[in-house]
DNA sequence: TTGACATAGTGTCCAAACGACACTATCATT
DNA sequence: AATGATAGTGTCGTTTGGACACTATGTCAA
């Protein structure tokens, strides 16, 4: 089956940043994959691929990141769409990139059928990166690092219930910065928009930390009254 | 000459959405252009089209630009692509959007060959808008109040050389809130990345006010040592 | 020439936010 | 009972933010 145009059109693909956080490590780290097929075939790349007929782009981001990682129900969010000629040998290659974030606790990652392998890595010790992807990544991790300061889309790489010290060590490691601790919690708190489960944790051989609950409601409700999230 | 592929393609378009700032009313006005083929022939539209064979996505927004409304030379940036299905009633049509903001003291705007007219309106007396214009718009007004926050876009709606009470008049436009007059004075010019021309302003009324402008590179480099530029 | 007008330009004070800083509390392990 | 690991907590000096009103300088018209 042929499609015919009276027009050349570029082709549109997805390509999706997601990032993660091993707690053990405290570096941050995003999913790539092994490219199966040519070109760049056995290179490390963004998990993506071709925008079917009438689909929606992040419906398309999503499809192909699960269909090659396994990675279903995640936030993700649009960044930004490259078409520089040549940026793909194949002819005109349009990407519409996003980028994801997910908590490693939830969420298992394994290499389907389309890919020859999936796995992390840690920002500091990436591969070359097939096609332009380290251009994407890069402008993926710029956004992330001005956007969890004024947006609480941080709250995704933790799990559900946290606690105050994990939270504080996620914006140390996306920031690349030291914070202090009682500056820290101080300012968190004051937002008021974290919910203190009652709960505190488990298995740790110190003294156990109170769990908190980032409170999706309350955020939004004042964010309707021109309030304003920052850290 | 037709164009075949082995698989659907969607269209790629882009779309424009340019703001300016007329003196004398105190609004924020758009550039539209009224539709002179189908469909919607003769409806009001963001300024757009079909991107070329390999060509870059910028360069197809700046040259639809100004094929369609003259506009030329003038400060854009990608904002989102849009491509929900249906939302063109040709088929699977993706844009691809970009904001622009002009000054108008130096650019002239001009129906051309590809637009039946274009003007400005303000957002307050918008017409209604072809396809999903009017989300893009919004986004794109969203945006801006955003953006004009924390990064120094603001000076391109402005003429090189401003008084301080026009820009900040400005920010009030953007912003759509009164701003204190020796408060706004204080911060801007802390930040000291505005330079004093030594000139002063030209026939006017009234006693007349020092004419700055704003220093690309002093801010750069600024930036570079992780200044902040915050209004 | 003088008074009316229009806009430019300027400083203080109080309140809130920010950042630096160090010790005690609790729990598990040995 | 002592050790080790992390949780949790308050003060103070500095900076920033926001409210607030008058004088200065020019044009224009009577």
């Amino acid at each position: 089956m042929a499609y015919t145009y009276d027009y050349p059109r570029a082709a549109l693909t997805t390509d999706c940043v997601v990032f993660g956080v091993f707690w053990e490590q405290g570096d941050l780290n995003v999913l790539l994959i092994e490219r199966g097929t040519e070109p760049f075939k056995g290179s490390w790349a963004l998990p993506g691929g071709h925008v079917h007929d009438q689909e929606d782009l992040e419906t398309a981001a999503r499809r192909e990141l699960a269909e090659e990682t396994g990675l279903t129900k995640l936030y993700i969010e649009q960044l930004y769409t490259f078409g520089t000629p040549h940026r793909d040998p194949r002819g005109h290659y349009v990407t519409v990139a996003y980028y994801g974030l997910v908590n490693l606790m939830d969420h298992e990652v394994r290499a389907t059928e389309d890919a020859a392998d999936a796995a992390w890595f840690p920002l500091t010790e990436l591969p070359e990166l097939a096609f332009d992807h380290a251009e994407i990544l890069a402008a993926a991790v710029e956004r992330l690092r001005g956007k969890v300061r004024y947006q609480p889309i941080g709250f995704e790489l933790l799990p559900e219930e946290f606690t105050l010290s994990q939270l504080q060590r996620l914006y140390e490691i996306v920031l690349e910065r030291h914070l202090d601790k009682r500056n820290f919690r101080k300012k968190i708190l004051k937002l008021d928009v974290l919910e203190d489960t009652g709960k505190i944790q488990k298995d740790v051989s110190h003294r156990a930390a109170k769990l908190y609950r980032f409170d999706h409601d309350r955020y939004k409700e004042k964010e309707m009254n021109g309030f304003n999230f920052e850290i």
